[in-house]
DNA sequence: TCGCTATACTGGTCTATACCAGATCGACAA
DNA sequence: TTGTCGATCTGGTATAGACCAGTATAGCGA
């Protein structure tokens, strides 16, 4: 542990626990670094890592401020198990096929690949609370991951397995969403009528080192999901 | 210009001009330092930033690399003027009405005001390319924007607007997507039909202070527009 | 009482240096 | 030939100081 994780963990852990509330002052820079017994500088850095969360507000000449409710803060992207829990629900997947097949065109383009590169298909149906969500397709280039088609990936998130299998830590994505009317065959997944409301969202995902990782297509029922997002700029 | 801003500038133009491609790396922090004259706290400083759009990727023990693709690369979110025009179409807006009113209950908590505390509501139809692509809702507290409803809003971007007028800068967004078919009376609006697929969008704004800004409330329709995202972490 | 200014805060930038930690690669030994 | 060890790259953290640039305010003078 560094002391710039330290310092920084003190300050969330004050801001949690509701000593330093929203719209409050933190102390200045110069008193945390005589507090901590460290330099300026250091302070500098973890204040730096809040304040890119967005839990911290700077203001040349005035004082750093806290920012208003942490929740939902972080402007990033979860997984489907990740989302369902932090919104109470209790997530599990009905796992519908797990195959190595050639990739078509489009897929091969959106992960990069060569024409015809083996990549491992997860077809999952994706419940909350025992109620079908989301039906999910994900594609994954076979090379980089050759054993994930043995793994069981009705209970474990996906993003667990990569992370604790392989190291990979998916860290941006590029996704868009658009409303369409469920499909006859689909809405019989779901249990519901042709022509209802449904969401169509498609993502690529990186790691930190920029290679590609996944492409995933996934329909939602649009009566039960809402899509939440946070951006920052 | 600090040294920081022109460490940083060089580097995003040299990738601009194919001088640093994709995947390739950057000269060294040390080297860096050395040919502008700077300490290397400096250069890393200059670099944070590129990280921290998503341009550079670091390595520790190997050296910084360029990212992929810097299109779409920002993470962040744009109006409706911004976003048309990345893609190449013609934005214009219908203003339909700019009213003050007192809030409801539900727009005065999402805009953290008391209740009955005055709004102004701006409602758009909004084209791209001559053609109507969204419906549009606008709440802003009127203390703090008191001449906007004597403005032109039929071309300007509201965005824009806050800027010039009031030095407000819109930074950070909680959105909501989902899915709906279209109701007759908006369907209406579109020339389309009712039950055709459409996205409803809720988003509350907020300043570099984290002062709450607006809150909106969108309509799109599902057949034309596709809603795209960036997301990292 | 009102308005200005001097001062003492705040964060923002930058230096020069030190040492730690991961990655790479060549030389040398088994 | 193969492996391993170390030199030497890389970025990561941290120091102790300096000065710049906004902001608030106490107090003084009109």
């Amino acid at each position: 542990m560094t002391v710039r994780f330290a310092i920084g963990d003190g300050l969330r852990n004050r801001i949690a626990a509701g000593e330093l509330p929203a719209q409050s002052a933190i102390p200045s820079e110069r008193e945390l670094a005589q507090q901590w017994g460290v330099s300026r500088m250091t302070v500098r850095a973890a204040i730096d890592d809040l304040v890119g969360e967005g839990l911290l507000i700077r203001h040349q000449g005035r004082k750093t401020l806290v920012a208003g409710e942490k929740i939902n803060r972080a402007a990033g992207f979860t997984s489907f198990s990740e989302e369902m829990r932090l919104r109470g629900w209790q997530p599990h997947s009905q796992v519908r096929q797990v195959t190595t097949l050639p990739a078509d065109v489009a897929i091969a383009a959106q992960l990069n690949l060569p024409p015809g590169a083996r990549v491992i298909l997860i077809e999952r149906l994706r419940f909350a609370d025992d109620e079908p969500l989301a039906h999910e397709f994900v594609y994954l280039p076979h090379s980089r991951f050759p054993e994930l088609a043995g793994m069981d990936l009705a209970q474990a998130s996906l993003y667990d397995l990569l992370e604790q299998t392989y190291g990979v830590r998916p860290v941006y994505a590029e996704e868009s969403v658009e409303a369409m009317l469920m499909p006859a065959n689909e809405a019989e997944l779901f249990g519901l009528k042709a022509g209802a409301p449904a969401l169509l969202t498609r993502r690529v995902t990186r790691d930190e080192e920029d290679n590609l990782i996944e492409a995933a297509t996934t329909l939602y029922r649009g009566d039960r999901y809402r899509m939440v997002l946070a951006r920052r700029r």
